[in-house]
DNA sequence: ATAGCATTTGGAACCGGTTCCAATTATAAG
DNA sequence: CTTATAATTGGAACCGGTTCCAAATGCTAT
């Protein structure tokens, strides 16, 4: 590997000069420029990134953080989430929280401090599966972070979330307007608070409606495939008849519409489903599921911006509103005769 | 942050010396081992990476490159591998090659060339979408590559992949045993290797069984549930029935059931349907799928060990055989009266 | 031609580690 | 108590860039 020592000696200048013609910071004159260039291409040259960091001290490294849950859309957005980084030249570390963070912060917390230590501008910290208070301590030591799918009033301006609650409130209402009122639900991962919030707006939903919901109708999923299917067979053995399911993400309604289906029932004719997040998928399960779109890309560009701004002193535009889209495709069946369309019942 | 020299001159040591305690290189006493400790916890110090890779030329770093395609499989893979490399010390960076890299070799090279320049101590490149001459060139300049989903002959030991053709045999093969003989298909990506392989082997299957497919019943995709949509569509409309369908991924395959099941046939009564991946979802569609087990993890865990070797002299244990594995699941009838298994009809 | 100012240039010093050699200290043997 | 040998230690030199200052050069106006 050529040095910017070598190259200096070919084109037969000083070692600042070569170093003017890489940065492009201070005036050189056109014709040292031109045999600085042609020695830099003769020998091959390509700077060597641990002496710029070394004296920089910047990286140009942003590592992601805590990625572990869910699937195709996660992969979607890292892609996008680079796409946008390279154009900086900046590259992305990836690390992946321990999956049961929330139950071991101190081994999160020390793969956190490994990106740290590596040496990364930034970080950004995805999902909520670490608790408000490590993060804030965290954050208070290494202030370059942004938190994506997370929402911490205090630090609310590196916040990227969407407000679960009001999605989940939509979907309750959205049954009740179709006229259900036996309703089932297998809920989200609850340890973490996007699946949490999600069924909090959907129980408060209910209850402004004055529609109850037995607790046995409440099966307790974690995202997955198999929960969902273990769930609405669990569901439908219970002594209480349902006529929509609410699940806390597109995974577990697609599994469950399997395990419906599967019972000999139809839906939505039988049951309706509701989906979350809009899946690719989604629009191409039978039925098409209808389902609450999230904006996941948008945010994670928008987090991925505001790192930029923090770490480069850059000023590209960031965005902090996420609006929630409710997408009607086929799995909702109106079962009422007259609408009612007054949500506080 | 403190450097080296701070601890040094906190323990009343020399430089050399808590480079030594820092590196485990060399002999230190144990008193002087104690001080410099303390020391380094009093000053909370931690190396510096970028001076590290400087004088140590590695980077710690390895490179993933070109992993455009396909969903959750990938990103589940991608923690794994992240897990592995974890326990060396080694980071993981992302590089999404271009999608469109088969079309546009200067700009894969390119974004190639930044993980190079970057300092990767090695690059895993993932999948085919680089013709084998450009790898072929790469691999000279740069040897620490390690190929996922990839064959090429000439360096074969880096390559870790599946044998694509024979397990599109095995599916044209698993149809004509169950009775088909009227097939249909939807191909993966053919502009791909593994797609056209999985495509070609399927057709040898039929040829070697002298079942003829007309070519209205071979609609070429993408992988995507659109085109797995369309082409189903498509194919029901042709002027040739047919009693079993071979799809070159899952995705395609759940999509095309939607649509074969919109149109008011069942599968598998009406149509058998044959997917290919084993996507988690496969077991929790409605029919559940059967398809073919893509041993993706493992592979990935190979390749990366294989990469590590290379990069750090280790000598991890390293699989270079991945069995294919067809999973019955409810998506195929049998719809032959006396069986048949001569498979060279 | 020359003073006065702006532009361009060279290179020492530095970033924070590692390596290596010479010097010092400890330990064993005679 | 030497002397030989091994273990420990300090620090200069280096890795390959960037920064900054002093020196050299170019240009304009008088």
């Amino acid at each position: 590997m050529a040095t910017i020592r070598d190259v200096a000696k070919l084109a037969g200048v000083g070692l600042g000069t070569v170093s003017r013609v890489l940065s492009g910071n201070g005036s050189v004159s056109s014709k040292t420029q031109l045999k600085v260039s042609q020695a830099m291409a003769t020998l091959n040259f390509t700077p060597n990134n641990a002496a710029r960091s070394l004296v920089s001290k910047k990286s140009n490294t942003i590592g992601i953080w805590g990625t572990q849950t869910s699937g195709e859309m996660n992969r979607r957005t890292l892609t996008r989430m680079e796409a946008e980084l390279k154009e900086f030249g900046i590259h992305l570390i990836l690390a992946d929280g321990d999956l049961n963070a929330s139950k071991d912060p101190d081994a999160s917390r020390q793969s956190f401090d490994r990106l740290v230590n590596k040496g990364c501008d930034g970080i950004i910290i995805w999902g909520s599966s670490l608790p408000a208070i490590e993060i804030l301590k965290i954050e208070n030591e290494f202030p370059n972070i942004t938190l994506l799918n997370n929402k911490i009033e205090l630090i609310d301006d590196k916040c990227f979330y969407f407000d679960h609650y009001k999605a989940g409130y939509i979907c309750g209402q959205h049954l009740i307007n179709n006229g259900h009122s036996n309703i089932a639900c297998i809920t989200g991962w609850l340890e973490t608070d996007d699946g949490n919030q999600r069924h909090q707006g959907f129980l408060s939903a209910l209850n402004d409606n004055h529609v109850n919901i037995p607790k046995e109708l409440i099966f307790e999923g974690d995202y997955t495939y198999r929960k969902g299917h273990e769930g609405a067979l669990h569901l439908l053995k219970q002594n209480h008849p349902f006529t929509a399911l609410f699940c806390g993400n597109d995974q577990s309604a697609m599994s469950a519409i399997s395990a419906i289906t599967n019972q000999g029932l139809n839906v939505p004719n039988d049951i309706s489903v509701m989906g979350y997040d809009d899946m690719n998928i989604a629009s191409y399960t039978s039925p098409p599921l209808s389902t609450i779109q999230m904006p996941f890309i948008l945010m994670a560009i928008s987090a991925t911006r505001r790192l930029l701004n923090l770490c480069y002193n850059s000023n590209l535009e960031v965005n902090y509103d996420f609006p929630i889209k409710l997408i009607n495709r086929k799995s909702i069946q109106n079962i009422s005769t007259p609408i009612t369309l007054n949500p506080k019942g």
